[in-house]
DNA sequence: GATCAAATGTAATGATATAACGCTATATAA
DNA sequence: TTATATAGCGTTATATCATTACATTTGATC
């Protein structure tokens, strides 16, 4: 899997978005896939930041760029998105965020800082594992899983929002 | 942990969710927890099948009771059941369960049918720690997770719903 | 039985998401 | 190259899920 940094940890996050984009736009191209002008713009705002976005909060975005201001718009452009595993939909934020391995098969689980909202998304082959193990033992056939994990990162953890 | 039926498997519904409701009972009194009738009534209605239930959906069954029709009177019942380990909020549907084992220190992995929407709650310790090692690795820490599997239940897999 | 906190009733509103329909752009086939 | 089909887009309207705010009632404690 295509190295990447760690949401938490400091990084050149221009070079780290860039990469992204990078190899979403290779994806598209070879698959043959469909990256029109809303739908890049949308992979780029959601690159901005290891963030989940809310739809809404990406439509203003779209907005000021002069686009359509109507729900469906950016709603669309984000089914695109996670139909295409260019991003992933955070159930537990009822929010969006870009996938950072477009193109590679993987298991992520969704690591939410309650704090910061800063999210990473890490490999978790085991526990994906594990579930399709325990589903499959009661003749279950798995098709999508959302792993999702809240608490606190390591900067929140010792900055000011530590007690609340 | 206690042993309930799995949700899939043919079983005696009426004993089973009577033996989660008396537990619930019992442990709200050792607890001090006050299960008003609203809430009560919230949760046996949860327990009637192994489905997640909307806010709305339940509301109009306490309509039908007599409750209030206004949305507060099912999230504040809902958000009693799911604080004190009563229910859970499953993510991906927007909708409550009841929790089968209350009381009791469990991680569950919820496994839904997208066909006929039957969940079951399955212990998942082992995709728990998996997830709570790669987290603690990163300096995370997690306070709390949410694991869901959606696919096809045993009976739909065989079933009309298996093409779809 | 007075006092305080928890629980409830209700109105209003906020936030998230989709249905439906007509138009436009792109791809494909004749 | 033009005809045709399909995918994408613009817009209106509406559905669905959830919370804020505040007045009132109930239950526990002194």
């Amino acid at each position: 899997m295509t190295p990447v940094p760690i949401a938490f940890a400091p990084h050149d996050h221009t070079a780290c978005s860039s990469g992204v984009l990078d190899r979403a736009v290779e994806m598209c191209r070879s698959e043959g896939l469909r990256l029109t002008p809303v739908r890049r713009r949308v992979l780029e705002i959601l690159l901005e930041q290891h963030r989940a976005m809310g739809a809404y909060e990406v439509l203003e975005r779209l907005v000021s760029d002069g686009y359509g201001r109507q729900p469906p718009v950016v709603y669309r452009a984000l089914d695109f998105l996670v139909e295409n595993g260019l991003a992933h939909r955070i159930r537990r934020l009822n929010a969006f965020a870009a996938c950072l391995h477009p193109g590679e098969e993987h298991s992520p689980v969704f690591i939410i800082c309650r704090d910061c909202r800063i999210m990473a998304e890490v490999p978790a082959s085991d526990a994906r594992a594990a579930i399709d193990s325990v589903a499959t033992g009661m003749g279950f056939e798995v098709e999508r899983v959302s792993l999702e994990a809240v608490g606190l990162c390591p900067s929140c953890m010792s900055g000011p929002g530590a007690s609340r």
